[in-house]
DNA sequence: TTTTCATCTTGACAGTGCTTAGATTGTGCA
DNA sequence: TGCACAATCTAAGCACTGTCAAGATGAAAA
């Protein structure tokens, strides 16, 4: 068959947006590579010149939106400085990154290879409240300091996930409320 | 085709079982109707006299799995009654159970369906904490009260889900720290 | 005994991920 | 300029999936 448009030009990165929008509107569970290639103009197989399977596509999608994560933590790391405000802050943008996305959540944690130490938003996120928490009272002994930093991030990524939960959290007062909510630990 | 074991007899139950096992070993992603079937000695239609699709299957394991996690919740509370160590305990007990089944967190809780006043647990959980803050001092404002309630109950939640994150918390010693984690919030 | 009905099998259909073989075409090198 | 190469695509097909419709089976009710 020949076409004036053979080579698609830009398929992986239409891929990626297209693959994106479905996960925003309707999730991973029905995302198909097939669906994913027809929508794009393009036989089922092509997207496989660019992926190796499904989870390397998956991954790919991951990172991208994993960037958009870390992005929004540096910025408010970056505005806020050292200031005692910075956790605050990070901490609603975090839950606010999640809210604003609710289907991210499990899309990004919903996998058990994910580890502290090679997950770039989590690093920003504990040396940040590592240093100002220790910061606080500096003859805090070593493990209260690493239990309060567990418990901050502990309480933000679970924040972040009940407050999609139905009827959890009033989201009228969102902002408020995730105020009072993170209020709760003081250091 | 004629045999003596035409009707299985236990069916349903026996699925049920045997789905859970594979969600322990291998999680819900390659769980398939047509697996468990066979596993069952069945043919691959036969799941279906039982259940109207695989998501009701799905469904069917979430509620016992439900049952269990409410079950471990109400025993604590049973035991401990109003006093000061019930929240405590409660916390210890919800993240154990999650720790004991990584796989079970997702499974449970990567949909979204869930609402707090139709999942048992979660109004178990919060009824408790509320009674206990609210008791701490009678002239708490309401809204700091519900702002504390949400607050433990995130931080208990995002351990449980922290507390799976290779690297995340120091597995080894894990009765120690997640006690001391969940001293961080005070009341 | 006969009938009924939940339970099961058989066979099929559409959709899935993915592989292999070959077609197409932009690109760099002679 | 022409040609070979490599990246990208299509076509065809395999093994697997969920699920349905039609009919077989047999335990229990009549």
């Amino acid at each position: 068959m020949k076409t004036d448009t053979y080579h698609h030009g830009n398929l992986k990165e239409e891929l990626i947006e297209k693959g994106l929008e479905y996960i925003d509107r309707y999730g991973t569970e029905s995302l198909s590579m097939r669906k994913l290639a027809e929508t794009a103009g393009v036989s089922p197989a092509a997207p496989y010149a660019h992926f190796k399977n499904k989870e390397a596509f998956l991954t790919a999608i991951r990172d991208y939106i994993t960037g958009k994560f870390h992005a929004t933590l540096q910025e408010t790391v970056d505005r806020c400085g050292d200031s005692d405000t910075v956790l605050s802050e990070l901490g609603k943008n975090y839950v606010r990154f999640f809210y604003a996305n609710p289907l991210y959540y499990q899309f990004l944690f919903a996998r058990d290879d994910i580890g502290v130490d090679t997950y770039p938003p989590f690093q920003l996120f504990k040396g940040c409240a590592e240093k100002v928490i220790a910061g606080v009272s500096a003859e805090t002994p070593a493990e209260a300091v690493r239990a309060k930093v567990i418990a901050l991030w502990s309480l933000v990524h679970g924040l972040s996930s009940v407050v999609t939960i139905k009827g959890a959290v009033d989201t009228n007062h969102l902002e408020e409320e995730v105020g009072r909510i993170l209020g709760a630990i003081r250091f």
